[in-house]
DNA sequence: TTCCATTATGGAGCGCCGTTCCAGTCCTGG
DNA sequence: CCAGGACTGGAACGGCGCTCCATAATGGAA
């Protein structure tokens, strides 16, 4: 299955696997999902199709292993430490998951087709990763071995949605434009909602038109560690 | 703009928005998101393409109109109440989230294809619906009204975020294969994960096996709540 | 060195998609 | 009764993912 151990390179450079993904990557980023197609990647790479499908099956794997690769990436810079759980350094295990979180969540940010590519194949290849950086942390924290499942799984569930939702408005808006401008838009648009339907709603435009969105999904992350604290105090 | 005002039918039965996204509705609902087609559309309501983008300006449209009618019918279930704020029946604030937050897991259960419209288009006209129903009961649970707008987001994003990976991978499945067969095998390749990179997975690769989907959902949504009590005590 | 199976390439083309265009039909108000 | 707006449906366009296949480059065997 296509070894190409230390083979040396062909005609110009060899096509490969790897510059393969790498092009969907640039090509994801520039111009949006609907960017990456065979056609452009073909143009870019200076090749043909079959050449693509020599290496890659389908779309799906395409976009698989560019996703497997940004976030491969993006957990790699945490220190990681060896096997080790708990990770001695001088850092909480919540302070660590302010990290992780915030390590996806500014990778999201950056890359807003991963969002939709992670929660379309959630238990699959990408996902371990993101479970087990997020997972030792809660193993960290005291949480008894019975509930480490859920823990994770409700931090890892939050992590994802949230910034799935941070991509999806950011993608909306578009690469460029004003985002001021848009969260005016949409706060103006809660606040002219029909009172005696939308009350709540329209008591949080304000805070909608002036909130940040890191700073509050970083509170949302303490307020699922807050929860987890409070159903497993750190010494029951 | 269309406004078809009590006329009466025409030809055979006069063609609607409302026909055309209940036929949309049940084509994602037995063939997935790839089944939603204009061709395919065309020939369940017996008509061409022309007629149907009268009503429809084009796909994107037709699919958040869809979702919107989903969702719609899944929080009118609630009780609702009126205006009323509290919703002064026998039931506590909890228990009020669980049931909306049970209603849209459901919902999303049985319409996969609502979780990747949802998270795409995050701040559109739909998810005013359910942040209203959400945010209600988080300002029922006395939190200060200068957290609303951040304890409402983190329950709807957990619930949108959870239930869109719960939907994936009821649709990686497919609408018959069997389950238990599928977390068995996700379990099994977890447990041969590799034990210097993976120690937390495996760890609950057992659990992730036995868990319940729905059970795990709401075990969530407790610790959310209990997060959200923790930070705002009710009597503060 | 010669030869050939393997590895790798890229172009032609198929079927399907969303969407546009437009000629035509139906219905209703004047 | 007829003009004109409301509505229909078929033809066609460009672009997509993907398959097929003739061919070129390659490295090991002879």
């Amino acid at each position: 299955m296509a070894t190409r151990t230390g083979r040396s390179q062909r005609r110009t450079e060899a096509l490969s696997r790897e510059r393969i993904v790498e092009a969907a990557v640039e090509l994801l980023d520039t111009a949006g999902e609907g960017g990456l197609t065979f056609r452009a990647l073909t143009e870019r790479l200076a090749t043909g199709h079959g050449a693509i499908y020599w290496h890659v099956a389908n779309k799906g794997e395409l976009l698989a292993a560019a996703t497997d690769a940004v976030i491969a990436a993006a957990l790699a810079v945490e220190p990681a430490g060896s096997a080790g759980s708990t990770g001695s350094a001088d850092s909480t295990p919540q302070e660590r998951v302010r990290a992780v979180a915030s390590g996806l969540f500014d990778t999201i940010d950056e890359h807003p087709w991963v969002a939709a590519q992670l929660t379309a194949s959630s238990l699959q290849v990408t996902t371990p990763r993101i479970f087990e950086s997020v997972g030792r942390q809660v193993r960290a924290l005291g949480v008894p071995e019975g509930s480490w499942f859920t823990a994770a799984s409700v931090l890892v569930e939050y992590i994802l949605g949230a910034a799935a939702q941070n991509a999806a408005n950011a993608r909306a808006l578009g690469p460029d434009a004003n985002r001021a401008e848009f969260l005016d838009a949409v706060s103006n648009a809660w606040e002219e909602l029909d009172p005696d339907d939308y009350p709540f709603t329209r008591a949080v435009a304000e805070q909608l038109r002036a909130h940040d969105d890191r700073e509050q999904f970083l509170a949302g992350i303490d307020l699922v560690l807050a929860g987890i604290t409070a159903l497993h105090p750190p010494r029951g």
